[in-house]
DNA sequence: GCCGTGACGGTTGAG
DNA sequence: TCCTCAACCGTCACG
């Protein structure tokens, strides 16, 4: 799968702005973050696209996201639905079969709910029960597949619920759509219960702050630099706000091996086969070299600083309590890491 | 000209 | 190991 020989050659595709991007790959955690800092200063969407080459639309989305979300993170992408039918509902069907042969489908889903071994959000429909019903309990003296060695350990449904945090009304988060984490995965990054649960040392203006102090102190209003930008941005942290650093490595999938960008900058979730050095023809968004990670490796050890990400959740936290708008938008616009911004130069 | 939104073609990963 | 399917992505075009 890797076109090691031709990567750069051989991926990306040029937005009508002059953007590189990866068709049905999210844009690199430093452009979104970029287009979440530009916004929080107050610059307009329409020149955040155009400054960063990316579509309004993305800008748009990103925005929107992270306004319900407090994540600058992409959702989680491909995956399944989480089952219903877990060890623990079949074992209960099971129990309410051998009490009763006679109970209908129906009945089982009733008594599931009444038992509260599932609430309303993850019960088996009546056909889910029926093959249940059909396929794993039709011999009821044979101990089903669940049964075994699995049963143990996974104390069914409760585990289950536990590793998908599956009881909908939290999937009815603000994000309006699944923001849920990846099966397996404590926890998205950025996703809403994390940033929630963070006091927020880092501010927006704290953070952004401390950007434009980077961006004075002599950045290069390349996007190039936006690496380091971000490094100055957002100080080191191997923990935040209590969250160990490790359980927020495994909320993020972009990782990358440390580089000039790495640190704070976390990589997009290309996979090794969509390694192009992406974003460099256009905006160089990503150093040359640098190392896309596969996605979604939570066990993986992963070597990046997940502060950017968090402190980038934090301020969004912060800043909800007051203003998304920032105290003093366009007026810092020379210092925002040394851009040159639209909305006053172009 | 700006912005929100839906269609589209694409990738991803659990089952 | 391969396939399916439903999630997500960013771009584009439209209003």
């Amino acid at each position: 799968m890797c076109f090691c020989a031709f990567p750069e050659q051989t991926y990306g595709e040029v937005n009508q702005l002059g953007g590189v991007f990866v068709n049905g790959r999210p844009l690199p955690n430093a452009i979104r973050l970029r287009i979440v800092e530009l916004a929080q200063l107050g610059i307009r969407p329409c020149d955040i696209s155009r400054q960063l080459r990316v579509s309004h639309g993305c800008v748009s989305k990103i925005l929107a996201r992270y306004n319900e979300t407090g994540s600058i993170l992409p959702g989680a992408i491909g995956g399944s639905k989480p089952r219903v039918t877990t060890p623990n509902v079949v074992k209960n069907i099971r129990e309410y079969k051998q009490g009763d042969p006679g109970i209908f489908a129906w009945e089982i889903r009733d008594r599931l709910l009444a038992d509260g071994v599932c609430d309303k959000y993850n019960v088996p429909s009546v056909s889910s029960i029926s093959r249940i019903l059909r396929n794993k309990i039709g011999n009821l003296s044979q101990p089903t597949q669940y049964e075994g060695g699995k049963q143990g350990s996974s104390q069914g449904g409760l585990a289950y619920n536990h590793i998908y945090p599956y009881t909908y009304p939290n999937t009815m988060s603000p994000t309006g759509t699944k923001m849920g984490s990846p099966p397996g995965l404590p926890m998205t990054a950025g996703h809403v219960s994390l940033s929630r649960a963070w006091p927020s040392a880092h501010t927006v203006s704290n953070i952004l702050g401390i950007s434009a102090m980077a961006g004075a102190e002599g950045y290069p209003p390349k996007m190039e630099d936006w690496g380091s930008v971000n490094r100055a941005s957002f100080p080191a942290a191997h923990s935040v706000n209590g969250i160990d650093k490790s359980a927020i490595d495994a909320d993020i999938k972009y990782a990358q091996p440390s580089s000039t960008l790495s640190s704070y900058v976390p990589a997009c979730a290309y996979s090794t086969s969509n390694q192009y050095g992406v974003y460099s023809p256009a905006g160089s968004y990503v150093t040359p070299g640098h190392h896309w990670q596969t996605q979604s490796h939570p066990g993986s050890a992963m070597s990046m600083h997940a502060g950017d990400i968090h402190s980038t959740m934090a301020f969004k936290h912060q800043s909800r309590d007051g203003d998304r708008k920032p105290s003093s938008p366009i007026s810092k616009q020379q210092h925002v890491h040394g851009l040159s911004l639209a909305t006053s130069s172009s």
